[in-house]
DNA sequence: CAGTGGTCTAGACCACGCT
DNA sequence: GCGTGGTCTAGACCACTGG
């Protein structure tokens, strides 16, 4: 009976029912009417709503969710989600952006910001020695496929809530003997590049925008339908040498990159 | 039968069917058991394979085209995603970039990095008056709800595959009388911005990291699984006063995001 | 034409959350 | 216990692609 039926109400429809769903859905959070955080109507509902099968809403939900409009929780329903992105300035100096409150509490550049924005960071830090993946070999340039490299692998937290994953990559000889390799959440007053002796006189990122790998989806606690991105930094001292490379993965939802740019 | 089935393979088996298949297949991607482009088993062969229905192989397919690591083609197939990145260079400035074959080619920022890379670039251009979205009213300070900008939109292809949506917005009274609001594809050495009398000394760029709108992924032709970034750029003149807002819709499938920063 | 993906149905069983 | 989403099946018809 469907088909016809739909096909009456507008002559020929062309959507289909998954998509008139989906569209109609979507309308209703982009527009306001639903709220952040409110519940939709459940599957059942919605099938009754519009003369479909369960395995059709389903399908028409999952285009939201993909999307990132929509979450669903077992035994509960599905949500608007709401989304607060913090701002994260990665285009600026950490000897140049350590600020008055750093010194006093300890924090880092990435801490500080959090912390002006009126929220609450931690980290989990975690210090080996590896044999570098490739993307880190390249930007360091290693020649010997033996070179190993140091890496602090950070997960940073915002009020708990899983924020970034960050991994720093150091040539041996520049981290050894220095703060660097002091396990855990250590903080040195003008940044762990400065008390190696070296000084961070260029970087280059690259941005990368994609979706998460499932252990990254896993870690960050990610949604379904949110992308993240893949910011690697390149540091390179005042001979320069790259000294450091910063991978960080950024998950689209808690985060806005912001640069400031500034002629010379 | 199959629960048993399952389970009596390893114990207890966690994973669902759609999983164990989502898993298996993108194993054999990452591990380039089957190479970008080439084509996987179809749904029915998956099936059999698996001991599964159609509608558990799909699901389980669907898992690694939001993921972007998949495509389908009706009546073909489903394909391993290749992606081909451009790098794209924001961070630096339009009358600072400009390069020689800029004067000689008639191109701009964009499209001279475009070249660099051995490509083709190509814009669709069109101009037109309008009452700004919140987003730009906010950022270049427009006090009457009333005021009008002028808006550039433009579609950028690379070889007449679509890169990027780009609409320019400058407050009228920057905009008139000026290059900018010459009509099509104009290109102006030093820059529209430089042309208008203004020079931008400054800009903040925010990045966000979202799944398209169905709009821009009509636009941009984007396949499923491909998250954009959201660059939204305001330029300031010498006066401190914003003086354009450019908002870029950049498919992260297509570009590589790159900022050079240099310590003065 | 045979094969592929795209859409849809109807029914089943499960685990989970809340009351 | 009841309602919610999560998983799965078996079968159907369609439009499209290629030889």
């Amino acid at each position: 009976m469907r088909l016809t039926d739909r096909e009456e109400i507008a002559g020929v429809e062309q959507r289909t029912l998954t998509q008139r769903i989906a569209d109609d859905v979507r309308r209703a959070i982009t527009s306001g009417e639903v709220a952040p955080g409110s519940a939709l109507l459940s599957e059942r509902e919605l099938g009754e709503k519009y003369g479909a099968s369960r395995g059709t809403v389903r399908r028409g939900l999952a285009v939201l969710v993909n999307e990132g409009l929509v979450t669903s929780r077992s035994g509960l329903g599905y949500f608007v989600r709401a989304y607060e992105q913090l701002d994260w300035y990665p285009g600026t100096f950490e000897h140049l952006t350590q600020r008055r409150d750093t010194a006093e509490t300890g924090a880092d550049a990435w801490a500080s910001d959090v912390i002006a924005q009126g929220r609450t960071p931690r980290q989990d830090v975690d210090v080996s020695i590896i044999t570098p993946p490739d993307l880190v070999a390249d930007r360091l340039k290693l020649d010997l496929a033996s070179d190993m490299v140091v890496v602090r692998r950070r997960l940073r937290y915002v009020d708990d809530v899983p924020y970034q994953i960050a991994d720093s990559y150091y040539p041996r000889d520049v981290a050894e003997g220095t703060p660097i390799m002091a396990p855990g959440d250590v903080t040195i007053p003008g940044g762990l590049m400065a008390a190696a002796g070296h000084r961070q006189v260029r970087f280059r990122d690259e941005i990368a925008i994609r979706m998460p790998l499932p252990t990254e989806g896993f870690r960050l606690e990610l949604p379904a339908g949110t992308p993240v991105a893949e910011h690697v930094r390149t540091g390179y001292n005042s001979d320069g040498r790259p000294v450091r490379v910063i991978m960080t993965i950024v998950p689209g939802d808690r985060h806005k990159i912001i640069y400031e740019v500034v002629a010379e």
